[in-house]
DNA sequence: CAACATTACTCTACGCTGTAGAATTATGTC
DNA sequence: GACATAATTCTACAGCGTAGAGTAATGTTG
């Protein structure tokens, strides 16, 4: 009874790649090692041998998604238009893997990925002649923006669109309950723009004037 | 062989309080219904008699964490201030809740409470006079900036923090390394600041000239 | 080809998880 | 005391991550 398989071997790419199939289609929640297992047809204990074990297959996975990121990101002729295309990529990716991103923000620590982010923005920043401490605080901004934003438009597409779960409770929610038809109808990418003009304006505002142009 | 033990009785007020004071202590990855049972002295399906499932029960946590935040986070004499006032209460909140706040974050969608804090945000702008345009996209915003902060913050915040894991990768994060002191002084207490002033002024100014007083 | 070393994979098993369903105990009412 | 109802426990199951030992595939050397 010779074996037909001819199997293409494990490889680390090929388990990342499978589990984030898996998780854009079924959720991160759905994810476990027998499951993946499945669908690579192979032994649980198999991917073992390639990752040591799932929180490093999770961050493997995210870490995978960055690059994609990263090779998007590239810096623009000013820091302004580098920094929103910092952000509108990131948010581009996030559309792309609408099921992964959220996760990653949420334990964005120990990602190596989520720390270049930052030090492309805080370089930027820093090219541009902002003093440290600015540089700091408009990182931190930015990229409290950023990553907050993905985050509440995951949340806000991942649940029932129409007729949103208003709990009967003794508050009325009076007015998310009547603007709910401009909500559902003001698209997200709005209030990223607006947002994010808002912010590289202000940021922009504090440049001190000696550097306004950084020497070109 | 008289039982002597006059045991409090179970109550969903109890098992949230005990559950919180667990995660503060241990992390929610260590919640499970067997160790909270362990700590009320309880068998563990008895918490099913008050509470349906484990989801339910950490949404539970979460709203009642939230309940804090509302008592704290009462309108000011205009809106400025309500918006700033709710942000910093917001961000004390994660201090106070450090281990909580950001799965709480996290999964905001489904949790009643957040609902509340954005239409708090929506009605402060919509009193102010602003447009309905303008409201939304400035409280995505404002929604955005402030929780994508307070998970930075937890997250940094519960990484080694000396000692970053800069992982013996390629690229030199050069940036992050060269500010690494800067970065460690720096409070993220001025970042918020910064961003939530900044946000704040922005706003601001995109008010419809002829509403510039609600009408006082 | 055979013999062996190394790598890749599978099998079995353990202690943990959430929770369904039945059995039991405690409590309140008459 | 008798009974109804509510609160708690017992037992059990399917699934989880993964340790450790065993097996099969592959590469290397004669």
């Amino acid at each position: 009874m010779a074996k037909i398989k001819a199997r293409t071997p494990l490889s680390v790419q090929l388990i990342h790649q499978t589990a984030i199939d898996f998780i854009e289609q079924d959720g991160l929640e759905q994810l476990s090692m027998r499951s993946l297992a499945k669908i690579l047809s192979v032994d649980p204990m198999a991917i073992y041998h390639h990752i040591p074990n799932k929180q490093d297959l999770i961050h493997g996975v995210f870490d995978a998604i960055l690059t994609e990121f990263f090779e998007a990101a590239e810096p623009q002729k000013n820091w302004q238009d580098t920094l929103k295309n910092l952000a509108r990529q990131f948010r581009a990716l996030a559309a792309r893997h609408p099921r992964i991103m959220p996760s990653l923000i949420a334990s964005s620590h120990q990602i190596h990925g989520i720390t270049k982010i930052i030090d492309l923005i805080l370089g930027s920043l820093l090219e541009a002649g902002f003093e440290v401490k600015t540089t700091i605080q408009a990182s931190d901004t930015l990229f409290a923006f950023i990553t907050g934003f993905v985050l509440l438009e995951a949340n806000t597409e991942s649940k029932p669109v129409s007729g949103i779960t208003l709990q009967p409770n003794s508050e009325p929610l009076s007015n998310v309950e009547r603007l709910m038809p401009d909500l559902e109808d003001h698209p997200f990418s709005q209030s990223f723009e607006f947002g994010l003009e808002l912010l590289i304006a202000g940021i922009e505002a504090k440049q001190t004037p000696k550097k306004r142009k950084p020497r070109a």
